[in-house]
DNA sequence: CATCCAACTTGACCTACGGTCCACTTTATC
DNA sequence: GATAAAGTGGACCGTAGGTCAAGTTGGATG
């Protein structure tokens, strides 16, 4: 695991800015309206430097996603409360909320380019070994951030299906018309609505059908 | 709005034929490894005719959902409680859900394709006076089952924001994990956590921050 | 039933894009 | 400064959405 050479410097430059140019692409353009030419020729590299170092389009959306989510990643796992452990799970789960939307909400293109971009990846060819892709085909952040509001949901309502309802409130954020509202800057508008549905869910009267009902 | 001239017999013919192939094809396959040339051939009849009928990708999507979902409009609108008028709002609500639900199991497919198809569409063409675009991009179904889920939050709940709320919703729906839970057949698991949901935000205590704290 | 025209059909063709390949250049090491 | 591994660029490939001009056909009309 140790990388001896990990790194030669002008492959650094290219790598650096080739993220660079994608984000500012990314931040004036559709992101179905960028091509992977038009990031290398912004870049100032050839087209097959693009793909040698990122794979494929989606290889290098993940890699910008991954960069900008590091740092609620980190705050999450070794950070103060309520955000990091200490805090009580309703409210690190509100906490978290609030931090997603917020990255979410600087990062709208990225997150519509990331749904592109599960569209293809014929053949996930070569890589260097780090990436891990898991059967589904989500990317890896979208792991972490599951994992985390499942588990608070579950600490604090075992009954319910928090894995599922984790899926949901993921769910709500990346679809069209939310990204639009982000889009015209009502990141208060949205962090208010789904904490308010957080804490309906995890107030939840255990009424409705039982489990098990179904299929 | 009266057409005199409906459609020819054998465009009919063939239209029909299209959107069956379509449907097969959608059943059996992925559907970004559908091809509108696939669809075509199975369909018996040239490509040109696809995209003379359609217009594009899209418009072929959002055709057969649109004759997919009818019914549930029509249920909605018209028939009996609680899914027609007549009932309480939660009950509308509930059952509303359930039957979106069901509809978007034994469309699951057909929603992928729809979200991948949202990519194409460059110029809309010509197209018959029937297509009503909006701004967004978004497709007809998705505008009948946003206002009607918004309009019963509101009714019930005039102080939450029932539209975001609803795109909340309908949100979770439409994303790829859930879809996925979708192809497993775990519908009345889904069912019972969205009535977990929807019922939550109902009943909240209208806790949380106020509104205009945040920008 | 013959005529006619607009609607319809077709498949070759165009364009664009993701991804691959490999000959060539650069970096870093000794 | 020689050398080999790492990196680079851009021509090239296959595919798929969409277009179009030329030919075909349904059906209304007299």
């Amino acid at each position: 695991m140790a990388e001896a050479r990990p790194e030669r410097a002008d492959a650094a430059r290219n790598r650096r800015a080739i993220l660079r140019a994608t984000e500012e692409l990314l931040a004036r353009h559709r992101p179905d309206q960028i091509s992977m030419e038009q990031i290398a020729a912004a870049a100032g590299v050839g087209k097959g430097t693009v793909f040698h170092r990122f794979g494929s389009r989606m290889g290098l959306m993940v890699e910008l996603m991954r960069e900008r989510a590091y740092a609620l990643e980190d705050a999450v796992t070794t950070g103060p409360p309520p955000l990091g452990p200490g805090a009580p799970p309703e409210e690190r789960l509100m906490a978290f909320l609030d931090a997603i939307v917020d990255v979410v909400g600087r990062n709208k293109g990225l997150l519509a380019a990331l749904g592109h971009a599960a569209t293809a990846a014929p053949r996930p060819a070569r890589e260097q070994g780090e990436h891990r892709d898991e059967a589904g085909g989500e990317h890896p952040l979208h792991r972490f951030w599951h994992g985390h509001i499942s588990a608070l949901i579950t600490a604090r309502r075992p009954d319910l299906d928090g894995e599922l309802l984790a899926h949901i409130l993921l769910g709500s954020i990346q679809s069209e018309p939310v990204l639009r509202l982000l889009e015209r800057g009502e990141t208060s508008r949205l962090a208010a609505s789904l904490r308010a549905v957080a804490a309906g869910v995890l107030a939840a009267p255990a009424s409705g059908d039982p489990p098990g009902t179904s299929a």
